[in-house]
DNA sequence: CAGAATATGACTAACGTAAGTCAGAAATGC
DNA sequence: GCATTTCTGACTTACGTTAGTCATATTCTG
């Protein structure tokens, strides 16, 4: 009736919990006659490991360690929110986070360094894109650390998955919608940016302008304004374009400072024809801009599923178990004011 | 070091293990001062209960039933898929699946009524509205067992929860995309709807018609068709209006039969400028539709979370644990063309 | 076919909690 | 202050699995 358990398998196959167990986990001294009676046992009965049991007896804590970026970024802000509130809600593992300058290659390296591989089997890292990086990640490798990336993806580095959007199809996906926002009204679109040098920034202006360019000919896509993920700079900016540019039909903001839109946006409104606005990263701000009607969309990825999906996958790393290639693909999501959350 | 155990609880409370476990569990007899001192321990040492070693000692299985309409939609299908290949990813849950004729009220009050109320703690239902089913449900509660409606709600029913979209903001969402798509280009919108005999059906056509006409008003909704969810019948309907309103900007098809508007729109499409669509639902037809060009985007609802909100309602109810009040809410997803997942 | 190497079995303690029994202690009523 | 009721403690078994020890059985090697 209830769940067959490794005695009944033992029954079934003949052979003592012992063994049952030898094959379970994979240790030594088993004929491979016997592994197939007890497999063909397992299947026959439907058994499954009780993870909850097993765990129990295991008594294993995989430790993990989250190195963000500190600042004010409210996405990083979010992770770490998401990972300080629910550090529970992993049973079997423990979680410790630990913040580092932002963009600052040396100090990430020297985090990574100083990780102790004795107290941690497995790292999530948000990284940057470095030369000191990537041997610094390669060597926590080397000393048996599972790493995986975060939001920020280094490929062709030594981490074993990355977690997080793809940045392309982000740009792509706010590309459709803008441009199907602004169809039939031809014109600029402004692109509002951090800095080019962070790549996932550079991804999603690629993305997008591939998209825009392909499909939404009409529109003409201005050079991107770098912003700095700082709202007082992007709201000058923007403003000074938006003065310049009369017929400006759409706006994305592809990094931070959204709120410096949204101000340039109340500043230069009014008269002209509104732009349509896609924005990333749905925050309080841009809740409130879309819910007033200055934003028309928000691209966002959801900072519980990602801290979920890297705890996940550096758990099978850390056992030892398979791990499904997209794994770490989170979805993007698209939000209007009438489907937020 | 390690998570504190009732063994540390009883130690720091200097009572026993017996009584930590009376209070734990709510049992009787233990003092309101001794209630008091464990629960300072408790709060002193962060102790959390194991949920693993509880539910393994307790030996519980929580019987779930879920009821769903037999047929061929596809959403129905996905539930039921969910469900089927996954009914072992909850632990210490069993779970069953009943299929009723869809839309028939006499054969699914007749279901609810078969439940046995020993052998089940709780149901979810794919209700449909009548006095019957209300009736039958009502009884099973009286009969102890846990009830949630799924997908489909009977507020004022003696349902504990509904798990599911909204659909009046589903529709809203509808129109926000649509309108924006379409804007700039005054013409006709066609709603196509399942029948507006159920429920959610009406609602979202409510939603889509409030946004519509408030927000953009240069749109003209055309009286919704009734395809009956059947895609030969929405072919055919739809091609006729088609060929009737040469300027339909846009549609709408908010139920089934999403096959029949591609369909329709193969044909008489060409010539005309290519209305923007936007669906319910993704499938591999609507996912097909959207990667060839002819939907713009599908608004979606994820049977998996579905599932697993259900399943988390009805546990927190059988175990007699709060259960948040918009924790049957499921998010409204919006996918494009390139944010598929 | 002996001796060595390898497989397998039997048994045990432990993980953290539930749930029971029973005896004894403390509080309560009168 | 005695009987009665109410609390509390000590102890036990169980859940399904891990992980170990040690003895014995089986297979291989030469």
């Amino acid at each position: 009736m209830s769940r067959p358990t490794i005695h009944d398998v033992a029954r079934v196959a003949g052979v003592s919990l012992s063994t049952i167990d030898r094959v379970l986990n994979g240790r030594s001294g088993v004929r491979s006659v016997t592994q197939q009676r007890v497999a063909d046992a397992m299947r026959e009965l439907g058994y499954e490991r009780n993870a909850a049991a097993a765990n129990l007896a295991r008594r294993r804590q995989d430790r993990l360690l989250f190195i963000l970026p500190a600042g004010t970024n409210s996405f990083m802000r979010g992770l770490e929110r998401e990972l300080t509130q629910r550090a529970d809600a992993w049973q079997f593992t423990s979680i410790s986070v630990r913040t580092v300058p932002a963009f600052d290659d040396a100090a990430l390296a020297e985090a990574l360094q100083a990780v102790d591989a004795d107290k941690t089997d497995g790292v999530a890292v948000v990284a940057t894109d470095s030369a000191v990086v990537r041997a610094a990640l390669a060597e926590l490798r080397n000393r048996g650390v599972a790493v995986v990336t975060l939001v920020f993806d280094l490929p062709s580095s030594r981490r074993q998955h990355f977690v997080g959007i793809d940045n392309v199809q982000a740009g792509r996906t706010a590309a459709s919608l803008l441009g199907r926002f602004c169809r039939g009204r031809p014109g600029q679109i402004v692109i509002v940016a951090g800095s080019m040098l962070v790549r996932d920034h550079a991804e999603r202006r690629l993305g997008f302008e591939q998209v825009l360019r392909a499909e939404f000919p009409e529109q003409q896509v201005l050079p991107p304004l770098e912003g700095l993920d700082d709202q007082d700079i992007v709201a000058a900016e923007l403003e000074a374009v938006l003065r310049a540019n009369p017929d400006v039909t759409g706006i994305y903001s592809l990094g931070a400072g959204t709120r410096g839109v949204a101000r340039a946006l109340a500043v230069s409104g009014a008269a002209l024809p509104r732009p349509s606005v896609v924005v990333h990263e749905l925050t309080a701000h841009s809740r409130q801009a879309l819910l007033d009607g200055s934003f028309d969309a928000v691209i966002h990825q959801d900072p519980a599923r990602e801290i979920a999906a890297a705890v996940s996958v550096l758990q099978s790393l850390v056992q030892g178990r398979p791990v499904e290639p997209d794994a770490g693909r989170i979805s993007i999501e698209v939000f209007l004011r009438d489907n937020l959350p």
